[in-house]
DNA sequence: GCGTGGCGGGAAAGCGCTTTCCAGCGCTCC
DNA sequence: GGAGCGCTGGAAAGCGCTTTCCCGCCACGC
């Protein structure tokens, strides 16, 4: 089987010309080449079935057309909103993505920078959440390091991390913003299902939250821990349920937490909004069209992702840049009066 | 800047070695080399930061560790399910996964297929629908060609390709259980939100659908064509109220078109399932938790993902090979009596 | 007329790795 | 004791491409 492979030097003896030159015409260089060889070599390229092979390109030019994009779990709409975003903006610029995963455990994050160094991406979106875990932090910005020193760009999604181009969605903003719009709705106890207390995503919004609900001069809310994920919403509502709170309003630091929430509630049999009002955070499309819609704070995601894609594309400046998102209040039908 | 990147022939000086000795210790080969150089070598390579150059590896061994993933919207949790599967089967193997979008357009297919040819990927996994348009299966149906005689396997994901390792859903039995199942249920008018009619998944759903109606002497169902999205299911369903049929029940080929047609209807004022039972097909995550939960027939997504990988990286067999998975219809609330 | 410079073309030196081939060495086996 | 073998280590030839360097050619200016 296994016809060979055309190469570049079958191209150019076709066309009776040097390999120079025929790699001058067909991968572009700032050299000229005259009308006539240039028709020739396009032709038999054409005639051939010629592909360049992109391991040799990136061999010989040391970089490659490789863009990593690093996420916890792609199944997740956070996260696959931001891919479609990275990836729309890579394919434009005639690049390719590789995806990794981490499953959420941290030290993958490393491991899989590593792996794009040794593929020579030229650049690294990581969306994953920042962890306050010191063995894994240190080990990433190690990688960091090598993988910028090698040449390559980083960029982060929601986590600054010094050196790297950042797109900062206002966690801390948003959650303040929703606090106090929930506020108004005249909710005066709230309860927080928080995520993994680790997680500086996680705590940066659950921080804003108590910061709204004292601008509104309510008292601090009870915080739930749990995953970052439907399962751990749905646990930790639960687990509110279990403490028989006061609480009329929840917050789930999460859409995905907020729907695993909804769930538990209504499994209990807690009428959402009339027993207990909730929130999100992200506002994933999916969560628009459920019903209760569920109240959130809009991020732009795939926007988000389309920017980090451009600031780790962007070849010409060299310093780290920060980009801000803000995120929108959006009131819905989970938090009733709507 | 750019500390250059450290080489297999700098370890190999450090450790005192030749090339060959390093190459062997660090990049596995069947030929042994003594305990004491291979301890030098790799005690160097750490102590370096050695980190193989993956374009070199793929060169000389003419065969890369690129999987590819072709999907049409990673946002779509079908895609995404199968995506997870599919990386997660390929980061195991040690591999790394490329992932090419096409938008929905059939012709981007192809172009992603060169590539991930150009990059010498190993193994690609297809999970785009096919369709009918002509050229767009010609061309892409070269590529699969040239892409395997080049010695890259390609599987399909529930679309049979002669000559590539296939991953068939039950289509055309899913669809038709489900509407036995819903005859049970006791409906007698039935409307199907069938997709587009050039896609073979939608096509096949639909006649499964049609094939159990007859099974049960129910008369054919009216069926409304749109986009395979969620607002293509909303404005089918729109269509379909404005067409005053007496249908009871509604089949949306997709979950995801389910979602949007049940948006739509809950904007009209049709409650679900009590003037308007509806059913939908995959049975993504985020469906179970809605309110009224869907009723659909269950693909193990991310299972389809992992065994398209398995069967694309098991270089072992040669010719290729098809695998069934089953439907499985999960009555919820979305029908009603349940 | 000849030096100059610009320009298009080709030869060849890598890029970092794998792998073949060969040399040397210590064994076993007659 | 020597032929033959198996095993380990190294030299070197690629893998397919880019790019530098050089050469010959032509147009130009003095």
């Amino acid at each position: 089987m296994s016809a060979r492979q055309v190469t570049l030097a079958e191209v150019a003896k076709q066309a009776g010309v040097s390999l120079a030159t025929a790699s001058r015409v067909l991968n572009g260089s700032t050299r000229q080449v005259s009308g006539d060889l240039s028709d020739r070599v396009l032709r038999t390229a054409e005639e051939l079935g010629y592909v360049p092979n992109a391991s040799a390109q990136a061999l010989a030019r040391n970089s490659s057309s490789l863009v990593g994009l690093v996420v916890h779990d792609i199944t997740d709409p956070y996260f696959s909103c931001i891919a479609a975003g990275v990836t729309r903006v890579a394919e434009e610029a005639g690049l390719v993505v590789v995806l990794g995963t981490t499953g959420r455990r941290p030290e993958r994050e490393a491991e899989l920078l590593s792996t794009l160094r040794a593929h020579r991406a030229r650049a690294v979106v990581l969306a994953g959440s920042r962890t306050t875990d010191r063995a894994a932090q240190a080990r990433l910005a190690a990688e960091i390091d090598a993988f910028t020193e090698q040449g390559g760009r980083v960029a982060c999604v929601s986590q600054a991390k010094l050196g790297t181009d950042t797109v900062v969605p206002g966690n801390r903003a948003g959650g303040r913003a929703l606090a106090r719009a929930l506020a108004e709705l005249g909710h005066k106890r709230f309860a927080v299902l928080g995520g993994p207390p680790e997680l500086v995503v996680a705590r940066d919004r659950l921080a804003g939250f108590k910061a709204g609900l004292a601008d509104a001069g309510i008292a601090p809310p009870v915080v739930i821990g749990g995953a970052f994920t439907r399962d751990g919403g749905y646990e930790a509502a639960l687990e509110l349920l279990a403490a028989k709170t006061r609480a009329t309003c929840v917050f789930a630091v999460t859409d995905v937490m907020a729907m695993g929430a909804m769930a538990a509630l209504r499994e209990r049999g807690v009428r959402v909004p009339e027993d207990m009002a909730i929130a999100g955070f992200d506002d994933i499309p999916t969560l628009r069209d459920t019903v209760p819609a569920l109240s959130t704070v809009r991020l732009p995601l795939e926007e988000m992702g389309e920017i980090a894609a451009g600031l780790v594309l962007d070849t010409g400046r060299d310093e780290a840049r920060t980009v801000r998102v803000a995120g929108e209040v959006v009131l819905r039908a989970s938090t009733g009066q709507n």
